[in-house]
DNA sequence: CTTTCGTAGATTGTTAACAATCTTCTCGAG
DNA sequence: CTCGAGAAGATTGTTAACAATCTACGAAAG
């Protein structure tokens, strides 16, 4: 048995959050710079640390760095989301196929994602969109993680993160969104998992990133996604159906 | 040792590249860990840029850190390599397919990228099997850059720098890989960009990948990769020819 | 003999000062 | 009035010292 360290995150970490936390509820906006001297003072720590998590954020791409010349927060566009969310199919049902061959229905494993899949029923999460992006991202990261795919799980992870940023920085709104839709579509998901259906499992992890983009796509002020229907990106996203 | 300010290059990245330049000649090994000061001290810097080089390394799977314990050189599997493979296979074929609707082929660009194809025509290129890897992965590179998918390619690129590294560690050998048929391949995909064939192109693509693999797979003792041409993984990348 | 505990050494995490680079603003030439 | 050289300030890059944590080893207890 072993007890980690309660923090079990570290600085580097936290300040990676608190820059992430601070775009979320608009503090900084896409083109801000990161100034480490002030992020520091502001935290009450070095910028060693700072410096770290700011690295952190440019590995994910949420801030943007130029040598000698510091970090602003980056500036997603429409297609950088779909980017985000095509990368999200690819990989995702590449996870999905193996965690199902693998048999990973009797893994306790399993029964952890069924527990984050029943948050999303809790009516205080569903009142909070925020929340409510976070419990879904959540649910989905934990059927990922049963592939064992690390590599692959990772880059999903990172994608994970980005979410809520891009979706809060490219002003989509997401309030419009049907709960009930969307947890029939997880259920459908967990079930085909379950019952080894590979391809009910892919064609609902399809139909999940459809929704989702499609949801996007409506909230999103058309004169600014002008043309992307017409790039293979959203194309591949929205009609394609094939399991990567 | 002299590590100095050449233009582009941060001290952290060079840092990373001496450690997986230590890896490829086998000065360091899967599992020896990286112990910031002595680091320091041979390049005759500070630990400072070294502990972000490190970090490098570790946002791209090289070598594994443990909070307060350091960092390792990464142990990766027969199967690591098959993830990796797999992303470039599933990413790639998006990049391509992209770049073609983009009509890139009147692009500056592009001509970048065949100077970089015949590279691989070059017979000092050809005599040094770690030579051709390196320029076989920079002409991919470029090609996925016509597409214009910062963030896809940027996940295609980190994959690019480790496969050097991960052939080493596995001791896969690549010295028998026919060079002309895999130059073929790359013609063949060059030509399917220039004239719109995305289909084509994505076969071309899938060759590639296919062969690559088939490569690996011989030059690696059967014992190691028992079980994994059952998986999904494997299948992926050597029968299913879908188009991400 | 095994286990637990405690100390010393090694190593990472953090800090603050220093150096190098970039940005901005002024001021003079054209 | 515009443009550019150059100084002053702001900010990042680097360094070395300090603090916190982990590891290894050995002695004492069971």
């Amino acid at each position: 048995m072993s007890l980690e360290p309660l923090p079990g995150i570290s600085t580097a970490e936290m300040v990676a959050q608190r820059i992430r936390d601070a775009i979320l509820e608009g503090t900084l906006r896409p083109g801000d710079r990161l100034i480490e001297a002030d992020i520091a003072a502001e935290l009450g720590i070095s910028r060693g640390p700072v410096r770290e998590g700011i690295r952190l954020l440019a590995a994910e791409g949420l801030v943007v760095l130029r040598r000698n010349r510091g970090a602003v927060v980056a500036s997603p566009t429409f297609e950088d989301i779909l980017e985000v969310y095509v990368v999200r199919k690819g990989l995702g049902s590449l996870a999905l196929q193996h965690a199902i061959s693998l048999d990973v229905a009797t893994a306790p494993e399993f029964d952890d994602a069924l527990v984050l899949l029943d948050r999303l029923r809790d009516p205080e999460v569903q009142a909070d969109p925020l929340l409510m992006m976070d419990a879904d991202l959540a649910f989905q990261s934990a059927l990922f993680d049963l592939s064992g795919l690390e590599r692959i799980t990772s880059v999903l992870d990172q994608t994970a993160r980005d979410i809520p940023v891009f979706v809060r920085v490219l002003g989509i709104t997401y309030d419009s969104v049907d709960h009930a839709a969307l947890i029939e579509r997880h259920d459908h998901l967990v079930e085909a998992i379950r019952t080894h259906h590979r391809d009910a499992a892919l064609r609902a992890w399809d139909d999940h990133i459809r929704s989702t983009v499609g949801e996007f796509s409506r909230g999103y002020p058309d004169a600014q996604i002008e043309g992307i229907f017409e790039l293979p990106l959203m194309h591949h996203i929205l009609d394609h159906s094939s399991h990567l």
